[in-house]
DNA sequence: CCAGATGGCTAACTGTGCTAGCTTTTGGCT
DNA sequence: AGCCAAAAGCTAGCACAGTTAGCCATCTGG
């Protein structure tokens, strides 16, 4: 009998896959295994446990994030950064929602755990955007936070489906992107 | 043998002490059961499964949350509804984590789900505090979904701990409710 | 005070995560 | 080429959580 030939990167990435699929919650070790031609137990030689493997899965997610919104944002700046940025969020989240619930379930454990560094890859994108602002130092981190909750809040109730009204979704994020960019422009000592 | 007198309302108390004490992913029947002085089948009288006893979970934390924000912008209005609103809600949020897990875990089922009713009267609150900025009632869906993207994603965050710089969460959150307060204030073609 | 309803119990089944220990493939070294 | 250790797969089986079945004790209404 050939073997699978699985490897621990390839197992996370099938992980994702099947993550988005089926729901975060809904992932197991049996359906992964069933995915990759192979039985449970196997997968116990690629990845220690079922924690380790969503730990993956949530590293992956915060790389492939940063990686979208790095790349929406290349050679913008101001608004236009901050709106491209957002919009790669969204649409990131709404195509791979298991992965980002991965993400979020996932906490750095010791200090040399890959999570962190790409949890800060993530931020360091809306922290570049939020530099073309021009804020008060002092202010950065309050308009940081408020963005990362903004866009978490927002992403996160759409992918459960929390918003029952029948206004469209997009032009609410629209709209809101365009309201927190005044907000911070009319913030600015510089612009304002 | 006497009887301990349980009753679907009692359990679900407890289960909601026991979900912000434990977190929860770390609810589980047994445990519960322990807690009641009961053996884990005995709850199965009272409620159907253990989905059954989150989603009552959930619609008693949407109450409870309900209740929180109307006591606390009882006769404000403008942005000191908003602000005691906002306060209401991240206090109520971090005092009951497992609780407003429960009911972010919670999709309404059918049409009598009364999870439905709870969760509309989170929303009316919102709404409420926000018609006193007086916007265009086509703009009022997208800032209610704004407010409501960006408590829950602070809250969330804060609860999971996502906050690392060690700047003052509380700085931060007042700096974003006066935030948005301004810039709902600059948007209203009333109050501008 | 009896009878039915009700709330508790034990026993047992299922599904999932995981470990132990065996077998087979694989790839490097002589 | 052939051997040998490491690695990758497998089966068997344990532990634990959720759940069901079915029994017995306890309340409560007539």
């Amino acid at each position: 009998m050939p073997r699978a030939g699985l490897v621990a990167s390839s197992v996370t990435e099938a992980a994702a896959a099947l993550v988005d699929e089926v729901g975060f919650e809904n992932l197991s070790m049996g359906l992964l295994a069933e995915r990759l031609g192979v039985r449970a137990p196997s997968l116990y030689k690629h990845v220690t446990d079922k924690a380790d493997l969503t730990h993956r899965i949530a590293v992956l997610a915060m790389h492939e994030l940063a990686d979208a919104v790095r790349d929406a944002t290349q050679g913008l700046a101001g608004s236009d950064a901050l709106v491209a940025g957002a919009r790669a969020m969204r649409s990131y989240v709404l195509q791979h929602p298991g992965r980002y619930a991965a993400g979020n379930a996932a906490r750095v454990q010791g200090p040399d755990d890959p999570l962190a560094p790409a949890v800060d890859r993530v931020l360091a994108s809306w922290t570049a955007m939020l530099h073309g602002y021009r804020l008060h130092p002092h202010e950065e981190v309050h308009a940081l936070r408020m963005l990362r909750s903004l866009l978490h809040g927002f992403v996160s109730l759409e992918a459960i489906g929390g918003f029952q009204m029948d206004t469209d979704v997009d032009d609410s994020f629209t709209w809101m992107t365009g309201f927190i960019d005044r907000g911070l422009v009319s913030t600015s000592p510089r612009l304002a």
